[in-house]
RNA sequence: GCCCCCGUAGCCCAACUGGCAGAGGCAGCCGACUUAAAAUCGGCACAGUGCGGGUUCAAAUCCCGCCGGGGGCACCA
């Protein structure tokens, strides 16, 4: 006779003893272990984006990470070769200020960080390459950061210039344009200003077509919000360049309009005050122009940009006293300098058309300029638009011109064209196209990144150091003072900033800033291919082998910054021949994010649900479970909305098919139960499809249905030793280790298989037990349910309008009204449609 | 201001892309088992798809207009 506590019957479910029985035998077999050169299996790429360590693993990091495993693990489960790794983002503020903020060492603070994210990840069941990992902070990574500075330094891609940056007060360091939100530092929410700065930049502009042209191929498999933010972030427009003749001025300038069709309805001219232009105008200017401008000068640059950015904001200016003349009919426009102008969009000058333009409209109303209407513009029921002078309100739409000398007449589009075409006879316009999109300034103030590899010698101008001196490593922290003040603190470690020019050996100084950090992240996609390569960033053929990215999965908080610099990085090394593809992520996907009670999780929201704790009590299966079928990957989950408790007890019902399943492994499915054979191989077939498309909520529900038809088949059906119970269970076991690898090994290992359900492979579908033997055929009549009809799959059109019209009840619905006629939708649908 | 996405049972979500509104789960209720509870098993109930029009034999799905929620861009000429 056997104990209670010993029987396997009462044997139950015990998350803590399946994951430490586990662990072990991964860690020892490393199953996701991609790098066997033998290995002839077809070859997958997916990539979790890679996590900055500035803690331990947090609920964010367990949805991406458990959305990225289903993709992985299905992929390998279908009999590919997978590269699925990991590393991390390790250079960065966050280390930084730790540093500054305890006195420890950011490289000390970082390792140690990255020690507990790996142990979390492994017990998270994370199906990584645990071969492959990278770091960028470490110099054999950076290294090749340098490498490719270099590289692009020489191909003009990486340049100096002295700019008006984006400056944070709080941090002291520049921000790049996208570093900045609403005005405010990305990362301490101070309001942002401006500073002169002579910085280095990355030529993104170069790519600037390509970069959203190239989005067109993505369109099938990237988030359509993604591609429309890229868009919107890289701002092409198309207009023309129109010279304006400038008194006093030798050469003409140029100006951008978008609408040159309303060239005629110039008033003034107005240019950027922070311009080049601006000071070179002022400089034949008159005293009191030159000290109205100066205090108007000094004003705006103590703005910050929250000031610069509200709308409600009321134009402020100078008039320049100068004039420049209209190419289309020689009027003298007065020169204004004003803030509403940028200075690094289009050429810094704009012609102002007050009519036809809202803020050129408010600027001639606080200056009292004149407006001139060169559109007649109607509204939907063809009625003229108020005066804009009257009105205050700028006709910006289509129209037709008037008081517009040679284009009257014409609607919007011709008129460009014609004038355009005039114009450029004239050689005083030519079409342009301008980006909103800037170059991305890469130096940082700042000691936790990598440094820049580039000497300043007297002699020799700025000089990239040669391969065989890289990498350029961070000088130790001892001695150096990180806390931010406005120049790197590299700058006092006198002994590494001090060194010889590599071009004639002369005394030189290295330079002191360093790189952003989405540097690294440009790139790191491709090191993960030849992470431990020494002498290059990354093996050529292995990239051949497997790159670009099959799968990317990260939060969509990247869908510009990240994305569009390494989406550059490789348009670059592509064009320097190291690659020989354009785009680096094939198809991406965004998890959402995990909120508590409606907004994200904070420690001073006092919401944080904390991963560790709801791993101890739900179980890792429970929590990974929990994030697939919440809803689609894409929404936010609110974990006050969702049960982890419902997921283990799911996991635990599961687990027990395994368990109570008596047939022997191996025994002939065929010989089972033909209705539950049926749902096994639906819930096969339909989850490849479900996976592929990431309805992995889905997927899970259909698992739940076979789970509940299982249970049911032991308990009152063909009950446990029927094969098709084995079969059922094998493929709960195989589909679960998507979603719930340990839960998955466990049953596997208790249905008597020796080898990993991970590695195992997907059952084939066997397609005859799709077929049904009969199908409910709906009878509408009008298009409402009057009957239901157990028909044949192959029913025949003629065979169900017949059976439908001969059906009593339908018959009855028709009241006897006479046919109009009969839509048959083969084998579920007829409607009978009466003449009433 | 411009552009985009989403509104389906109390809650999270399905619905072959125009064809029976309901797959799965949470919470709820009832029953079985139990001395009792937990666990387990079985069952029940709940919306007509945010609102108003339109197209269609047929609309959650397509079109138009509102309402509500979320997101992106925003002095880019």
């Amino acid at each position: 006779m056997t104990s209670p506590e010993t029987s396997l019957d009462d044997a139950r479910y015990d998350f803590h003893m399946i994951e430490q029985r586990w662990q072990p035998v991964w860690a020892d077999k490393q199953p996701f272990r991609s790098c066997d050169v033998d290995d002839e299996r077809p070859t997958k790429y997916v990539l979790d984006m890679f996590p900055y360590p500035s803690g331990d693993l947090h609920m964010g990091h367990a949805e991406a990470y458990a959305l990225g495993d289903v993709i992985s693990r299905y992929w390998t489960l279908k009999g590919f070769n997978v590269l699925h790794p990991i590393g991390w983002d390790s250079f960065g503020l966050p280390a930084e200020n730790a540093a500054i903020k305890r006195g420890v060492d950011p490289a000390g603070w970082t390792e140690a960080n990255i020690a507990q994210q790996r142990t979390s990840m492994e017990r998270y069941a994370c199906s990584f390459d645990w071969d492959r990992v990278l770091m960028t902070h470490r110099p054999e990574y950076y290294r090749w950061n340098q490498w490719i500075f270099t590289r692009l330094f020489d191909r003009g891609l990486a340049y100096r210039k002295p700019s008006l940056v984006n400056w944070c007060p709080f941090d002291q360091t520049v921000l790049a344009n996208e570093q900045v939100v609403a005005g405010l530092c990305e990362r301490c929410d101070t309001p942002v200003t401006k500073k002169k700065l002579t910085q280095w930049y990355f030529k993104v502009t170069d790519y600037a077509d390509e970069l959203l042209d190239g989005l067109e191929t993505l369109r099938e498999t990237w988030p359509s919000k993604v591609i429309a933010m890229q868009r919107n972030w890289i701002g092409r427009s198309r207009g023309a360049d129109v010279q304006f003749v400038i008194e006093g001025r030798k050469a003409p300038i140029p100006i951008y309009t978008t609408r040159p069709d309303t060239l005629f309805g110039a008033t003034f001219m107005v240019v950027a005050v922070d311009s080049d232009l601006a000071a070179e105008l002022l400089a034949d200017t008159d005293e009191a122009t030159k000290a109205e401008f100066a205090a108007y000068a000094e004003k705006v640059k103590g703005d910050t940009e929250i000031e610069r950015l509200s709308t409600e904001r009321p134009k402020t200016g100078v008039f320049l006293s100068r004039y420049a003349i209209n190419p289309v009919n020689g009027e003298r426009l007065p020169i204004w300098a004003s803030d509403y102008v940028l200075a690094d969009y289009g050429h810094g000058a704009i012609m102002a058309v007050p009519a036809h333009d809202q803020r050129d409209l408010d600027f001639a109303r606080a200056m009292g300029l004149p407006v001139r209407t060169v559109l007649d513009c109607r509204d939907d029921d063809g009625n003229p638009l108020p005066d804009p002078v009257e009105s205050g309100v700028a006709t910006v739409g289509d129209g037709t011109l008037i008081n517009s000398g040679s284009i009257n007449g014409l609607d919007k589009a011709d008129a460009i064209t014609a004038i355009v075409a005039e114009l450029e006879k004239a050689g005083t316009a030519s079409a342009s196209v301008n980006y909103r999109l800037r170059d991305w300034l890469i130096s940082r103030q700042r000691y936790w990144g990598t440094p820049i590899p580039i000497v300043h010698c007297d002699a020799c101008g700025e000089v990239p150091v040669p391969d065989d001196q890289l990498p350029v490593t961070l000088p130790p922290t001892a001695g150096l003072d990180l806390k931010p003040k406005g120049q790197s603190p590299l700058a006092a470690a006198t002994d590494w900033v001090n060194t010889t020019c590599p071009t004639c050996g002369g005394a030189a100084l290295r330079d002191t800033d360093t790189m952003d950090t989405f540097v690294d992240s440009s790139w790191y996609f491709l090191r993960f291919l030849s992470p431990h390569k020494s002498d290059g960033p990354f093996d050529v053929d292995e990239a051949k082998k497997w790159a670009p990215i099959d799968q990317y999965v990260g939060g969509v908080t990247h869908a510009i910054l990240h994305l569009l610099y390494a989406r550059f990085f490789t348009k670059a090394l592509r064009d320097m021949g190291m690659i020989d593809f354009g785009e680096p992520f094939t198809a991406l996907l965004n998890q959402g994010m995990v909120q508590m009670d409606g907004s994200a999780m904070s420690k001073s929201r006092g919401n944080l649900v904390s991963l560790a704790a709801q791993l101890d009590e739900f179980g890792v299966d429970a929590i990974r479970l929990t994030m697939s079928f919440a809803g689609p990957p894409e929404d936010d989950i609110d974990w006050a909305d969702v049960s982890p408790a419902g997921s283990a007890k799911f996991l635990a019902r599961a687990w027990r098919l395994a368990r109570d399943v008596t047939s022997e492994p191996g025994v002939d499915p065929a010989e089972g139960d033909r209705d539950l054979r049926a749902v096994t191989h639906r819930t096969l077939s339909e989850a490849f499809e479900l996976v592929e498309s990431f309805r992995f909520n889905v997927v899970v529900a259909r698992v739940m249905e076979l789970v509940n038809a299982t249970r049911k088949a032991i308990d009152t059906g063909v009950g446990a030793a029927d094969p098709a119970v084995r079969e059922a269970a094998e493929v709960v076991a195989t589909l679960l280790s998507l979603f719930a690898p340990y839960c998955a090994e466990d049953m596997w290992s208790m249905l008597g298989h020796e080898d990993l359900v991970a590695l195992s492979g997907l059952p084939e579908v066997d397609d005859a037990l799709l077929v049904q033997d009969s199908v409910t055929c709906v009878v509408q009549v009008m298009g409402k349910v009057r009957d239901r009809l157990e028909v044949s799959p192959n029913a025949t059109e003629d065979e169900l309008r017949d059976l439908a019209l001969a059906s009593p009840t339908v018959q009855r619905a028709m009241g006897g009204a006479p046919v109009r006629t009969v839509i048959v939708r083969p084998p579920g649908l007829v409607n009978v449609v009466v003449n009433t």
